[in-house]
DNA sequence: ATTCCACTGGAAAGCGCGGTAG
DNA sequence: CTACCGCGCTTTCCAGTGGAAT
C-alpha cells in the first residue's frame, strides 16, 4: 500500500487468475438488487406491496406492511427494490426518504433510531450531526423527527429481521409520531419477520398502533430457483458453468426451503472453490465442495466469534462427550468440567446462573441440544445438554482461541 | 392426592467501558 | 472536568416446576 498510484489494474499473473472466472462478481453479493425484470416470480408480492406503498409516491401516508416468509424468500429484495422504484416514480413536488435497517446488527431501540436518523441525515442540509452512540434513546428521537421535517415529505423504512429487536416500542412510536404532531412528514413501515408468530407476542399497546397489512411471501419452487440463477450468470464469464451446475446448487437450496439466499451463495463459492484450483470451468465437484464449504465456514464463524466464556462452557461439554459413553450431561456435570478448565486456564468462574444462559446461547445457534428431564421425588428437574456437532471438529476449532491453548496439552 | 427436591428461569440490579454534552 | 447515557456481561435472589415416591 505505499507507492503504486498510477492507473488502470497492472497485468500481474498472481492477481489475474481469478478473472478466468468471474467476470463481475458483484451480482453475487448478497444485498445485491438486481434490475426489475431480474426478480423472478415475485410479481403478484411486487404488485401488492406497491399498493400499499402509493400513498408515499404522492406525499401523503403509506400504509404500514407487516411481511412473512422463510429466509431467502425474497422479502428484502422485493422491499428494497420498491423503495427504490417509489423514489423514481415520486414527483417533483414530493420527496420521498428510505431507509433500511438490518435489526441482527441494531438490535435495540435506540441503536434502531440512531441508524435511522444517521441514515436519513444529509449534514449539508439539516446542519445536523448525529453521533454514533452516547446521547439517550429519546435525543435519537429528536434528532430524527427533526431531520424528517427538514428533508422529507413521505418516509418508507424497512425493518428487516424484526423479530430479533428486544424491544417493540419502536414500531408505536415511529407510527404515533405523525397523529401525534411530533412531524408532518409521513411514515410507512415495511416489517420483515420470519417468524409467522412474531405479531402475537407483541404488546397490546403496540398492536393497536401499529395498523397494518399483512403479506406472506411463499418459497421459491427449484424452477424458480433455477431461472434466478441463470439470470445472474453473467457474474462468470462466458462458458465458464458446465450445465449440471446450477441444477445441483438449485437442489441444495430447494432442500432448505427454496431459499435463494442459499442458492446464490452456493454458486458464488462454487466459482471461488474453482478458481483457487485453478480450474478454467465451474463444474459439479465444485459445487458439493462448496456446499461443505460453507457449512463449516458458518459453523467456524459461529464457534471464534462467541467470547471465550462462551468457548469454555461449550469445551466442557465437548470434553465430556470425549471422554465418556454417554453423550448428554447435566448441566452440574458440565459446570463442574467447565470449573476444572477455568482453574487450568485461569479465568474467571462464572456463576451457575450465567453458565446455563451460555449453554442456552449455543442451542440457540443450535450447536448444542437441550432437553429438560425430572427425577421426580428426590432428584427434582434438570436440564440434559447434548453436543450436536461433532465433538472433534468443536474441540479443535475452540482449541485456536489463544487463551485455550494451555488447555490443548492437558 | 400429596409431598419432595434440586435445579430452572425470570427479574432486578451492579459494574466497567465507550461514548456525548456542556 | 462532571454528569449522563446505552449496553454487554455478570451476580444475586427467589418463586416456580413437575414426575416419582410415598
Amino acid at each position: 500500500m505505499t507507492s503504486d498510484s498510477s492507473s488502470g489494474p497492472i497485468d500481474d499473473p498472481l492477481f489475474t487468475s481469478g478473472h478466468r472466472i468471474f467476470k463481475n462478481k458483484d451480482l453475487l453479493k448478497i444485498g445485491h438488487v438486481p434490475e426489475a425484470d431480474r426478480i423472478v416470480g415475485r410479481d403478484e408480492e411486487i404488485s401488492k406491496l406497491a399498493k400499499r406503498l402509493n400513498g408515499a409516491v404522492h406525499g401523503y401516508s403509506p400504509e404500514n406492511v407487516m411481511i412473512y416468509g422463510k429466509t431467502g424468500a425474497g422479502k428484502s429484495l422485493v422491499s428494497r427494490h420498491l423503495c427504490q422504484r417509489a423514489k423514481n416514480a415520486a414527483g417533483d413536488d414530493v420527496d420521498i426518504g428510505t431507509a433500511y435497517i438490518d435489526c441482527a446488527e441494531d438490535t435495540t431501540e435506540t441503536q434502531v433510531v440512531s441508524s435511522l436518523a444517521m441514515k436519513l441525515n444529509d449534514e449539508g442540509v439539516t446542519d445536523i450531526a448525529v453521533p454514533h452512540t452516547g446521547l439517550s434513546t429519546s435525543k435519537y428521537y429528536k434528532l430524527l423527527w427533526r431531520i424528517l421535517d427538514m428533508r422529507f415529505d413521505s418516509v418508507i423504512v424497512i425493518l428487516d429481521e424484526i423479530d430479533l429487536m428486544d424491544e417493540d416500542s419502536l414500531l408505536m412510536k415511529l407510527s404515533r409520531a405523525e397523529e401525534a404532531g411530533k412531524i408532518t412528514c409521513s411514515i410507512g413501515i415495511i416489517a420483515i419477520s420470519n417468524k409467522v408468530q412474531y405479531i402475537d407476542q407483541l404488546n397490546e399497546r403496540v398492536k393497536s398502533s401499529f395498523q397494518h397489512k399483512e403479506l406472506f411471501f411463499k418459497p421459491y419452487d427449484a424452477n424458480q430457483l433455477r431461472e434466478i440463477m441463470h439470470n445472474r450468470t453473467d457474474a462468470f464469464q462466458d462458458d465458464v458453468l458446465t450445465d449440471d451446475v446450477i441444477p445441483l446448487a438449485a437442489a441444495f437450496a430447494a432442500q432448505e426451503h427454496g431459499d435463494a439466499r442459499k442458492a446464490i451463495d452456493i454458486l458464488r463459492h462454487a466459482g471461488e472453490v474453482a478458481s483457487e484450483s485453478d480450474a478454467d470451468t465451474v463444474r459439479e465437484a465444485h459445487v458439493r465442495q462448496a456446499q461443505q464449504h460453507a457449512e463449516k465456514d458458518r459453523f467456524r464463524e459461529l464457534v471464534s466469534g462467541s467470547p471465550t466464556q462462551a468457548k469454555t462452557a461449550l469445551l466442557a461439554l465437548t470434553e465430556l462427550s470425549l471422554n465418556s459413553a454417554e453423550d448428554s450431561f447435566l448441566t452440574s456435570q458440565v459446570y463442574d468440567q467447565y470449573e476444572r478448565i477455568c482453574a487450568h486456564v485461569e479465568l474467571d468462574i462464572l456463576s451457575v446462573r450465567r453458565f446455563r444462559d451460555l449453554l442456552k446461547e449455543q442451542a440457540f445457534l443450535g450447536i448444542v441440544e437441550i432437553e429438560k428431564i425430572n427425577k421426580g421425588s428426590a432428584g427434582g428437574i434438570h436440564l440434559q445438554n447434548r453436543l450436536i456437532e461433532d465433538a472433534h471438529i468443536v474441540r479443535e476449532t475452540i482449541l485456536e482461541d489463544t487463551r485455550m491453548q494451555e488447555w490443548s496439552t492437558e
